[in-house]
DNA sequence: TGTACATCAGTGAACGCGCGTTCACTGATGTAC
DNA sequence: TGTACATCAGTGAACGCGCGTTCACTGATGTAC
């Protein structure tokens, strides 16, 4: 929590105007979500961490709900980022690497929950619930979808899957593994499942080692 | 809304006592977090919706905290209710009831995230968090996962289940149907995946129809 | 290069509010004799 | 059966607080001439 201390009495700005103030607002708010949790941050603590006064931030925001939620937007990213760099570990064209490459596509979406729980939490908690349509465009957009599909696309292209169950498998391997990964983070299931979830969902594909 | 407001001035209680104060703050603010949701009830509200003075409820629990996470608890018990309800209506031996069965588990645990979605929320989100410890014990004793192990030892008796899957069978099928229900509840998923998952699950622990 | 001025990006005081919790209290209850 | 009294289960006023948001404002900036 010490870390959480305005910083305006630390270092008051020489310059009157910020420079980019609606990501700094982003960022800190983002930085004081990972540490105490969404539920425990307010409108003002943000500014005060930025070094602003609280109505500022309506420069930027029409109310704390919407810069939240920018929060939440942002972090989607931030974990495609952290699987592609997961997955670029395991580099090639063998069988070997394409799985490979998938399990380090699930652990890296463990590792982010289980690291940055308050986060995770955020992402897919009330906040940054989506109606139906929106669900689909987002979606579709997003990166981490995307590396999925072509994750098992790599996979069917080497014949290491199940023709059967590639249709559903954007839906299962992201539903087990987004289940699990809660339920561990919520202390619902022990951590040493995840590697069984792994394990589990390429026997189910009908992965062939 | 509406159905919120405080009890007290409609019908002033009779009784000075109230009988069974804590089984009705429990009821009570189930009721508005299953209207509201858990981030705007408070203790305040619960109190007056009961019809009693907010310092009361002090008697009962030691902080707001409690009370919360004490109807977090109740929960678990409903959910494992619905979930015996929905597989009696497919009684009998045969393979194909033991698959009914099965499936309205699933369907029964995707129905509750759908229709009880505030009250789901509160019982996998942060309060009703556990420590890896109580984890292992909750899960133990709670009712749904026991339904669920039994519901699997109904598939592997008949043969029904790919014996090199049984072990995983409930991480996976919970994690699978935790997942699907939550991303389907906070708009990540369209409505209409469930049926899928519940496909792919089948086809996953190679269940021969 | 210098100046006037519109626009921008902040300030800071104030608003009204509802919150969790504490505290001394009192009315109701039930039990011992 | 009646009474005294300890215990129980509430009341209600008060505490101090931090919150989201509004508002009139002002200092900084940059552009036109």
């Amino acid at each position: 929590m010490s870390a959480l201390k305005p910083l305006r009495s630390l270092k008051p700005r020489a310059n009157y105007h910020h420079g980019n103030l609606e990501k700094a607002l982003i960022d800190a708010a983002t930085e004081m979500i990972r540490e105490s949790g969404v539920e425990h941050i307010s409108l003002r603590a943000v500014a005060a961490y930025v070094g602003v006064s609280p109505s500022a931030a309506y420069h930027y925001f029409p109310d704390k709900d919407a810069l939240i939620s920018g929060v939440g937007q942002s972090l989607f990213d931030k974990l495609a980022d952290r699987q592609e760099a997961a997955m670029a570990a395991y580099p090639g064209e063998s069988r070997e690497a394409a799985l490979a490459r998938f399990r380090a596509l699930g652990r890296a979406y463990f590792d982010w929950g289980n690291t940055e729980t308050n986060l995770f939490r955020l992402m897919f908690g009330v906040f940054c619930s989506l109606d139906q349509k929106d669900a689909l465009a987002a979606r579709d957009e997003s990166r981490a979808w995307i590396l999925l599909q072509r994750s098992l696309d790599d996979l069917a292209d080497r014949g290491a899957i199940n023709p059967a169950l590639r249709p559903y498998g954007e839906i299962l391997a992201w539903s087990a593994v987004h289940g699990a990964t809660s339920l561990i983070v919520e202390g619902h299931l022990p951590k040493d499942v995840f590697e069984s979830i792994l394990d589990a969902i390429e026997i189910s594909l009908g992965v062939v080692k």
